[in-house]
DNA sequence: GTAAATATATGCCTGATTCGCAATAATCAT
DNA sequence: ATGATTATTGCGAATCAGGCATATATTTAC
């Protein structure tokens, strides 16, 4: 049989409001309909919950020893439910979004918040690790939305391109290279270069397209996260190889940013998303955002 | 807009078996029907609560976050109604009984042990006090049933019949009237009278009924509790006149119970319910246990 | 790659439920 | 008694929900 809740609900009314009538209108209905409902409920059930005459409505000792019980849980339904209407109705709630560490100190500061202008009161779970962690996350649902570097494809996933982000030299200013327009593959032999670790994604992207052009790189030092290398570039130790995103030309005092050609090389940076998973209200609007604003490099 | 507890059910079920036709089958409905249930659940949100396709059902983002309040909510009412189900199917639960105290002792312990055999687990909250007591704790919904002297009309009360229980008289044994087969209210002049006092329903009774043929009786002591009152006869204090239900001839040693007549005075026990209210089932099923069974002096 | 198997979705119909209006009945207050 | 107030009931209409048959989509197996 099934539950009637409606019932409850307007036991609940009457039961507080002291009368059909109030209740029937503090429920949008008439008063017709609730000695229905209660009639219903009280066969369903067989007992009576209410005695009333046709002047008086009273409780009965079950409709008293009931009325806590039911008035906690038509309160706990309704707050429950109306979350979630409010949830959809105003993007409310809360979303995890998995992210590479460069790119959250790159773009996502900005998008946090213009997100927390649209969406006050969002909550924003942020799930910072490698390209590779991003997308498990998102593909087992530990966050809704990842940021990451494009990889091999995967049919789980869709992914949204955001920008480009070029490969640069990164150097000393009193580095010979320093005050050139832009340097070469071929000119970083002779450089003490710093790369990244080959297990991650700039760098397997880098060597992928390296080795289609013939060339073939090999680094004096090799680090884990950029923000590392940039610190070994700052402290004099050599010059390193890594995606423009990772410092602004100027941002570092000393630091030069110069642009790497022949080939230029970039690597891809896209917000992706479970295909089969839909998004919730709050993952939704970030994503439009993200996907509604043009990304400069 | 009505809550919509059916598609909470069926979201629950289905998150928990993981599909909708295992779901279907538990809640013994057809799988179109609770495709149907969460269609309107979730447009009546406004949100996705489940990710499936024709093959596979998955939880989305919010449908996560919302289960466990959904489960606990369905398993509390569910678990509520039953009860409530339950309660009136077998005359579950408990109700409040108020009764004068020479009753509890008297009659209730019998009955109170037949109650227990045939509603196990039910517990009767005894409320012990005067008559007057007793019937205003009926009157206030404090107990649904009562036990006491019948008193003077109230239109709101029901009254039943239970015994009539006679006014006797006690003394000891050692007492000049000890023998006797009967004594009268004349014979009382010459006794050291212990009688209760005018405040109780018994006396208020006897002096009514006394009055009517002319007699009026003037005790020694006065006491509140028949108890008491039998306690300073086994003491020698006097003699008592008691109802017949204070005390079994012969149950206490050196204390005898005597006939009492011209007039022979009788109080009436009734069992009282109020009128407008309904019984629970668990009162009910006491009410019907004493209504339906005679009862001796 | 195609077919079989499996699970959800949809069209359509039917039966049941629910609601509201109007009229009725019952109670309380004057 | 009478009137005011409030719950109940009869009845018709609209809506809703359930079920059957079928379509559609996805996975698995050969």
């Amino acid at each position: 049989m099934k539950i009637d809740f409606d019932g409850i609900q307007a036991f609940v009314a009457i039961a507080e409001l002291g009368g059909f009538s109030k209740a029937a209108e503090s429920l949008h209905l008439t008063q017709t309909a609730l000695t229905r409902r209660i009639q219903k409920l009280e066969s369903y059930l067989g007992l009576k919950l209410l005695d009333r005459t046709t002047r008086y409505v009273e409780l009965t000792a079950v409709g008293r020893e009931f009325l806590p019980q039911a008035r906690a849980m038509v309160l706990e339904v309704t707050r429950s439910i109306e979350g979630l209407k409010d949830m959809s109705r105003h993007s409310h709630g809360s979303f995890s979004l998995a992210c590479v560490p460069t790119m959250a100190a790159h773009i996502l500061p900005e998008f946090i918040s213009k997100y927390a202008e649209a969406c006050p009161g969002n909550r924003i779970r942020l799930l910072d690790g490698t390209s590779y962690e991003v997308r498990n996350a998102v593909l087992n649902n530990f966050a809704e939305l990842g940021i990451c570097i494009q990889g091999e494809h995967n049919a789980e996933l869709a992914e949204i391109p955001l920008f480009d982000d070029r490969l640069m030299f990164f150097c000393r200013d009193s580095h010979p290279f320093s005050r050139k327009e832009s340097v070469t593959w071929a000119d970083m032999s002779q450089a003490d270069l710093i790369v990244v670790s080959n297990m991650t994604a700039t760098r397997v992207v880098m060597d992928y397209q390296l080795a289609k052009k013939g060339i073939r790189l090999s680094g004096a030092y090799e680090v884990q996260h950029h923000a590392t290398a940039i610190s070994l570039v700052a402290a004099g130790v050599g010059c390193a190889i890594l995606p423009a995103s990772t410092l602004e030309e100027g941002d570092r005092q000393g630091v030069r940013r110069i642009p790497l050609v022949g080939p230029v090389v970039k690597r891809k940076v896209v917000l992706t998303r479970r295909k089969k998973s839909s998004l919730s209200p709050a993952a939704s609007a970030f994503f439009d955002l993200l996907k509604g604003s043009p990304l400069k490099v």
